[in-house]
Formats: C-alpha cells, structure tokens, sequence
DNA sequence: GCATTTCCTTACGCTCGCTTTACGCCAATT
DNA sequence: AATTGGCGTAAAGCGAGCGTAAGGAAATGC
C-alpha cells in the first residue's frame, strides 16, 4: 500500500471520535468518519477503507448488523468497540465476523497495534502491481490490455475494469456489490443488471462458457471469482 | 491468557471430584472446587474462573437456578454435567444459559475438547478468520470455498452460512435458535425446518452420514455441532 | 460536428436454490 | 401396543437471479 492506510470510525460518540483521530492519525493512517451504523455501512460501500473500527453501542443499529451487513459482500477488517463487561456482545460480535475487539477505555498503544495487525493481514494482497498474470490471461492495468494465450484482446472501459477488479483479487470471490460500487459508483450498488452484461461481454471476448467457465465463475447471489492458476 | 486457565467445578459428588481433578490438570487447567449451589455461585463471583463445570443433582439448589443466578451477572462459559437421559433437564438449562453439557458418564477425552472448545471462545482474537480449518474441512470465508481433502466442494449460500458458523464455534454446541436467526433472520427462529434440509445436504455433499456422521453432528432438541480434532 | 464505439435500457427464457409439502423412521412417552 | 414429537429424506412448485439479445441513448474520438 503506497498510501496511507484509510481507517473508517463508525462512533456515535463526538469525544471519543476526536480522541481516535488523534490517536489513528499519529499511526500514520487517515481516518474517516461515520456517526451512525446505517452511514457506516454506505461508507464502507464508497470510500473502501482499509479498515472499519465499530463501537458496539450505536444509536440507530446494533452491533451485530451492522457487522453482518458489511460481511454479506465485503472482507474488510472490522475492529469492534466494546465497552467493558459486555462479553455476550462482543462475542457475538466475534461471531457475526468481526475481526478483533478492543475494549474501552482502552490504551492508545493497545489499539494502534491491533490496528497494524489487522492492516499487515490486508496487504498481502497486491493492489498496486501493473501487470496480472492469472493462468493463460494477462491483464496490464497500465497500458489497460488484456492478453489471453499472448494474443491482444480488446476489452472496454468498463469490462476492463471488472475484469481487473476480479484479477486483483483472483481466487477469491468479488461481490457484486463491491464490483458496483467500485466501478459504477454508489448510486447503482444495486443494479446488478450492468454487472451480468458486462461479465457476459468478457466471456464472450474470452471465449468462456457461463455453463463451464474456464475464467470466470459464477457465485450465485454473491458475485464472481476469477479462477486462479 | 497467560496463565493456565482456572476451571470451577460445581459437584457435590467427592469421587468425582477427585476425577474431574485428575483430568482437568492433565489438560494443562487449573480447578477450583465448590460442593454446593450456593458456594458455587459465590465461587464464581469471587474467583472469576475462566469456565464453570456444574453437575445439575447438587443437593441444595437445582442446576437451573444456580445457572440463571451466574447468569444474572457473567458471561462465564458454563459445561452441565447431567445424567443420562436427562434429556429435559438438560435442554432447560442450556435454555437458561449454559453453553455446553456432557452426559454422565463420559470419556475424559470428550470432556477436555469440550472445555477446550468453551475455552477458546473466551480468547478467541481470531489470527486468520478469513480461514477455518477442521480436521479435513477448510472453509474459505473470503473466497466462499469449502474443501474436503483439498477437493473443492460446491455449497449453496444457505448450505455455506451454516456450515461457516458451525465452523466458527467447532467444537462447541451450536442451538437451532442461533443457527435460524443469523442465517434466516429473527422471523424464522422456529423454523427448524429449514435447517434439516440444509444439514441433511450440506452432509450430502460431504459425504457425511447421519446415523454415523464424521463432521456435523446432532444434538436432538438443541442443535448442531462441527466434530473437531 | 460527425462517425463510431460504448453504455444503458428493455425484454425474455431459463436454471437453480429455496421453500413447501409429504412421508418414513426411531425413540420416548402413555 | 398406540401415540407423539423430533429428525431425516424425497420431491414438487415457484420465484429470484442469471444469461442473452437487440435497439436506442450517450459518450468518445477524430
């Protein structure tokens, strides 16, 4: 990662917010803010952090959905909140898929380290190399071509994108809603229509079956993977 | 934690006192010991242990109610010892919070992985939850792949939802209850319907058998659990 | 400004997973 | 023995989601 690390703070609590800015931003990150769960969640969704910290205790939602909101189409790495004593909710919490919790108050360096742990996890994946090689297909995010078996392959924008959004995370699922609002923006995280058209297009320029993808496989309700190897 | 973890167990019975000692330490634990309801309530209050093993026949009070007084307060994991074919008895006090039983009599090595698997929640600051390994399961929650022997196996979205939380809590029992809310929401928390049908494919695509199951086993009136080891 | 590419929209058939319904089995209860 | 409830399986219906096609709008490139 070139950039700082983005870290989102969903905390409904103004003070404590300050203090976290103060305390993510002498790690070296930039922190993004989010008051409530339901604004949390849509952040998660446009901004892409590198990281989500959730206080437990929020206003407008619980915990749990909040987290199991942003597990239904996206892997970020979610630091919980929790006040002390609140076993059963951190646990659960646990359980929904957070990644780590935190107690409070907790100690600045406590946090910060959980924080590193969790970014260190993350950037094993590759976000920033020019060129993909995934089995027979080349994708040069630069010169935005895509070579299949060496011979030249010509992909639209928006095909491109897709397709170097899979590759980038090749072998692991990509949902449809983090295709949709990576490439088309938040406002149509929904429209999964654009999504099947442009996959389609790529198979046919692939020469993939949908019934038996050799490329791009079909996670039904979920998104799409490209095979690795 | 860094100290081996202490363990209470509740038991009126000396013998089985002794017993339970024997193998408690063998684990690596550390026990305390408490002969009646009330002693071990208070145990509990002022010792903290990491886990309560509680025998439901104790002479003064019955298991139900010590359980819901712990409760009251702590989130402490809490192992039933019950007789066998106190089938009732032994639904009613996971209804009022235990996290586990084991049926007299019982083999040392179940009640080990038992306490381990209770143990492991307490402390569980998950190193990789993207990855969860049991036995020859491996269930990829960022890639959505399960494999069996390293062969990939195709689960639906239901069939996996179950299988990942039964894999998150391996080991442990995990109710109907818990299983119907997380995956089919609030509104179907009875309908354990649902859950059969899903079992009974997730088994067939494992190549697991029911009458003599290998990976998911059932714990009739209560729920389900992942084999671990 | 015009030609061409690219994207969005609409439409439709189809597959597959979820739900529903039904039934047999076993064990515990009477 | 008869009954009941929980569990497991089988099978059918249905609807959501997927894939494909094609025409028109919009953006791009010259």
């Amino acid at each position: 990662m070139t950039n700082p690390p983005r870290i989102l703070v969903i905390e409904d609590d103004t003070s404590i917010r300050r203090f976290l800015k103060i305390v993510i931003e002498s790690g070296g990150h930039t922190m993004l803010e989010a008051e409530r769960g339901r604004a949390g969640i849509e952040r998660t969704a446009t901004d892409a952090p590198d990281l989500v910290i959730l206080d437990l205790g929020l206003p407008d939602m619980d915990g749990k959905s909040v987290i199991a909101s942003i597990r239904e189409w996206s892997q970020v790495p979610i630091l919980v909140l929790s006040v002390r004593d609140g076993e059963a909710e951190k646990i659960s919490a646990l359980d929904a898929g957070a990644d780590d919790y935190v107690t409070k108050p907790f100690a600045t360096g406590e946090l910060l380290a959980r924080v590193r742990a969790l970014l260190r996890k993350r950037s094993s994946i590759p976000t920033d190399v020019s060129e993909i090689v995934s089995g027979p297909l080349r994708i040069d995010l630069a010169a935005h071509k895509v070579t299949l078996n060496g011979k030249d392959t010509q992909l639209t924008r928006k095909e491109f994108a897709v397709l170097a959004l899979l590759a980038r995370h090749a072998g692991r699922l990509v949902a449809h809603k983090q295709l949709l609002t990576t490439i088309w923006g938040a406002a149509h995280a929904n429209d999964a229509h654009y999504l099947r058209i442009a996959i389609g297009n790529i198979r046919d320029k692939l020469g993939d079956d949908a019934a038996d993808p050799r490329y791009i496989i079909t996670e039904p309700g979920v998104g799409y993977r490209l095979v690795t190897e």
